[in-house]
DNA sequence: ACAATTGGATACTGTCACTATCCAGATTAG
DNA sequence: CTAATCTGGATAGTGACAGTATCCAATTGT
């Protein structure tokens, strides 16, 4: 398969597949020849992944860099893949993080729910920011609030698991937890407005 | 209170408060000479919301302009409020809305849920398209496999709506509801990723 | 009186995800 | 065989976005 099969195939303009090969988020083609290389099915695979990740999530070029890297080169073990995939930052807006954010309303959170987490889980700073922003604006808000949605997003994260066991492929358990733990993230909002939404008409609904 | 002391006590420079002026996310402060304006409290409180909005949640300044007016303009309705914040394009890139976008998968799971939705929620078509991609890639995946998590957003939606009774007054019940549904969204998906970790380790771990 | 600050207009910057153009070598249609 | 097309690779340009920076004449504070 030549580039423009691939774009055909794919639905993405073969400059955008020279920009993804060059960013070192597709791996090269087969080189055949001085100008010509060969793709397979695996790019075609990683392509639509790659659009997925990025135009669906939102996630950054470089995001989506860490999270393939992270899936290919440790395809064996699951626990670390999963790791590296949730450890990748929403946004990745600093370079250098800062050498100790501060993360004590998501600590107490943690250990109140007994979870076993590493301390350098980007998730950490990101709840505790949210956490100070509603606070800086007025409301009565701490990690105790968030309890019941913490109990909540364990059941999600069940519901997430036992969706891994269904294969016993490395590589098919990697690509499905990117998509069960990324790409399913803005669905999942998604439900929560709509159920919002719901729970809304019925309380003060017309 | 002047522009240069609202930048004080915001933290955020006076050339931003310009651009927030400018791209009427912050209404102007009370003209009292030709070169002078006065900045209140309510200004303050409005440009902390703004960062929040932009730079917690990462929403572009015309979604923030869409909340702050919807919210401003409708205080009364608290119901009218959420449909508008919830209403509110987690991205908008297209200008002009497909006349009729596919939500076949968020329609059936929404009959199933039996929730009572507009049919224009953005939050449909969002749901949808995840699936298809998630589809596309691969996963035999369809809005059956939501049904679970739809129950654990109808919970959290339930959670979210409660805290919204705390107050009677509208404009703090307006503010609350931006706060619970649009700005602890950063937080729900980093709650998830913390038992995610936790739920890996307890099934993979070392 | 005079340096500093103000609101307002205009222009500029940096980042990001592409997109377009060139080029010499390779392939294919006639 | 040759002419039109396509290829990978390098380099430069685009448009959207969220600010920044600079100027200005009109106030202020001291």
């Amino acid at each position: 398969m030549r580039i423009s099969e691939l774009s055909k195939r794919s639905g993405v303009s073969v400059a955008t597949i020279k920009f993804y090969l060059r960013e070192q988020l597709l791996p090269p083609g087969e080189a055949v020849a001085a100008t010509q290389a060969e793709y397979g099915q695996a790019h075609l695979r990683r392509l639509r992944l790659i659009r997925a990740l990025i135009g669906v999530r939102g996630l950054t070029v470089n995001a989506t860099r860490q999270v393939l890297t992270a899936v290919s080169e440790n395809e064996a073990d699951l626990h670390q893949v999963l790791g590296l995939v949730l450890g990748v930052r929403p946004v990745d807006r600093d370079e250098q993080p800062d050498p100790e954010p501060d993360t004590s309303d998501a600590d107490a959170l943690v250990t109140q729910m007994g979870w076993q987490i590493t301390q350098r889980s980007p998730a950490r700073k990101v709840l505790t920011e949210t956490l100070q922003t509603i606070r800086s604006l007025g409301a009565d808000y701490d990690w105790r609030s968030l309890i019941p949605y913490a109990e909540l997003a364990q059941q999600t994260a069940v519901l997430d698991l036992d969706q891994l066991d269904d294969t016993n492929d490395p590589l098919e358990q990697a690509e499905r937890a990117i998509l069960l733990t990324i790409l399913l993230e803005p669905a999942l909002l998604a439900l929560r407005r709509l159920a919002q939404e719901h729970e809304s008409a019925r309380r003060y609904g017309s």
